[in-house]
DNA sequence: CGCCAGATTGACT
DNA sequence: GTCAATCTGGCGG
């Protein structure tokens, strides 16, 4: 039986909806058809306190980070795209990032959109993934709660407390003084690298 | 319209 | 390990 996470969940700290993403399923329609993948890596952004958020720029990106929760932010950077969903408490802002997952459903499909073989090398990074499920621009600020979006995310399995590893984010030239970026201990999907500096 | 930073990736030394 | 390709969005002129 499947069941889609619905907008509420959104509605909470962003910490600890990145943390419970963690063993959602992901999914990308296609018609009848589905890719997906299980959520395994994710990563909190929040609002202009955040050095590293692009709230920081303001525009349209704050904008969506400050608005309506539940929702996809597509956000471009170094010819990829990034996918997160706007979650975060009532008058605050924040968005989680979906770094890593495994692919469950569609594998044929993503190694032709990926144009390699392994399935590791499929989805474990953000902008592997969102190539793989052909997630572009055309998803921003679509609701993730809803069927017809063609993207949304479905509750599939619960990951133990145990096998969570929090960490500080990966890439950022600025991060918090707090880890922020969570991931299954057991994947061998997550994205490796470790490029975090201090400020 | 040009400039530039950046939540990345993959090719190469 | 290093490094550059190549894209988006904000901002200044």
């Amino acid at each position: 039986m499947r069941r889609i996470v619905p907008k509420e969940f959104y509605l909470r700290s962003t910490d600890v909806v990145a943390k419970e993403l963690l063993g959602k399923l992901l999914v990308r329609t296609l018609g009848s058809r589905r890719l997906s993948g299980v959520i395994v890596e994710t990563e909190a952004y929040f609002g202009v306190e955040d050095p590293a958020s692009r709230a920081r720029r303001g525009g349209d990106l704050a904008k969506t980070l400050y608005g309506e929760v539940g929702v996809a932010l597509v956000y471009g950077i170094h010819r990829q795209w990034l996918l997160n969903v706007v979650a975060h408490e009532q008058g605050k802002g924040g968005a989680v990032l979906i770094r890593a997952i495994e692919p469950v459903e569609g594998i044929e499909l993503m190694i032709k959109n990926r144009g390699v073989s392994k399935i590791t090398e499929l989805t474990n990074g953000p902008g592997k993934l969102t190539k793989a499920l052909m997630i572009d621009k055309s998803f921003h600020k679509k609701p993730m709660y809803e069927e017809s979006s063609e993207l949304f995310i479905e509750y599939y399995i619960d990951v133990n407390e145990e096998d969570i590893v929090r960490d500080y984010r990966i890439g950022v030239s600025k991060d918090l003084n707090e880890p922020h970026r969570y991931y299954v201990k057991w994947s061998k999907y997550v994205s490796k690298r470790k490029v975090y500096k201090q400020s």
